[in-house]
DNA sequence: GACTTAATGGAACAGGAGTCCCGTTATGAC
DNA sequence: GTCATAACGGGACTCCTGTTCCATTAAGTC
């Protein structure tokens, strides 16, 4: 099998991991991080994700990637090693990439946005099945969750503002936590895409929107 | 790799599938299902739920199970073939064990016993690591993730009861959806274990049921 | 208890994932 | 432009996953 998930292959960081000075040889891709190597990362995690995206976290085949991206396949070995370690790097690479936020006004109008935003994402036929992939990978391996965790803190960071704004306007009680709020309405539809399987329709957003600004309005996110 | 999620692998049904009369020589389990194979059954799934529990859904290997079980690793390929088809078995066997449900008499109690209840289950070491494998599992084959469904539903529709005792009582508007309801207290805790990796301690749970009883409450889950 | 054959299990076999070696390319520093 | 060497890529090699074959065991029927 690919990978134990827990064995201590270092993911080679090629991206915002600048290792201490090890007397070792230095992971390849972060000495001569340009030219070449830049664009045999970008062509590889785009391959990655074009493949978990095809074929799942179980069909991910290092060698598939590398054919894809017109690649050697020593070259995915070594600067990756595992099929974790490469979705843990290609996470750091979506975290990056950043998702513009609508201001509707109203707290029910940010989070109906913001529900409808990520129902689009998970149904949509190809982040949706990589959506899938990333989180199985994450399940896996430790590299991999702190990854997906440091993803998902990210886009509710972006996100928890317009739940600040809503207290301030005293659309809910002081002392609500905005995190608990903007991860309450993504919840319901993540829950229906990996677990229960019950459709993720319009509807679904809505409860999902509405659901979450009428528990915050009645306190029930306060720490 | 084990299954490419989409092959045509007959899983061959130890259970719940009574294959209409082919032809062909049937699946092997399903004529002489007592005794030897009854036992053979239970000793691998047990075995396959150890694994999953300790090494994840990608550390999964049939050979390794068939030793842990103590049978040939020939009968595991024959009746299961691949990672996600013995996956799918083992959810077969998981929705078969019933949960107790309590009645406490009002929808807020009910809501929080649940909460507690999935809570308890998802930290507890081996049963959390399990879930997370299965949902792994799941996003990597059609069959094993309809295997998946049909255990939440099972587990949504013993719970929906107490949603309709709060309706009849008056705690919720008539034409709340039941089912919405006892996901809507799953579903923070499951995006936790999964995606934003932030603690299941008891205030997530309680902060699960509450949500859950005042969206109730305010008509959010009226169909 | 005897009989048919479904189901199991050991052993040999095949194919592919992942590793290693070493020559080639091109980055970054001067 | 020149140079040292980081990083890449092809190909051979190894080991392990998954398959096949056939002898052995025992489930179900009379």
């Amino acid at each position: 099998m690919t990978s134990d998930g827990l064995a201590g292959d270092l993911p080679p960081g090629s991206a915002g991991h600048i290792p201490e000075p090890v007397d070792g040889p230095a992971d390849p891709g972060t000495v001569r991080p340009g030219g070449r190597t830049a664009r045999v990362r970008e062509a590889v995690l785009r391959a990655a994700g074009d493949a978990l995206a095809e074929h799942g976290f179980a069909g991910l085949d290092l060698a598939d990637v590398a054919q894809r991206a017109e690649v050697g396949k020593t070259t995915v070995y070594r600067r990756w090693g595992s099929t974790t370690a490469l979705v843990a790097d290609l996470l750091v690479d979506m975290a990056e990439s950043s998702v513009s936020r609508t201001e509707t006004g109203s707290l029910l109008g940010d989070l109906r946005a913001n529900a409808h935003l990520v129902r689009r994402t998970l149904t949509d036929e190809r982040q949706g099945a990589l959506f899938k992939a990333v989180i199985a990978a994450a399940t896996c391996d430790n590299r991999t969750s702190d990854a997906l965790h440091a993803f998902y803190a990210t886009r509710i960071k972006e996100w928890a503002p317009c739940v600040e704004a809503a207290i301030a306007r005293g659309e809910a009680p002081a002392g609500t936590d905005p995190h608990e709020v903007i991860r309450a309405v993504s919840a319901p539809l993540y829950y229906r895409l990996l677990a229960s399987g019950d459709p993720l329709d319009e509807a679904s957003a809505e409860h999902a929107a509405t659901a979450a600004a009428a528990a915050a309005r009645a306190g029930a996110y306060v720490r």
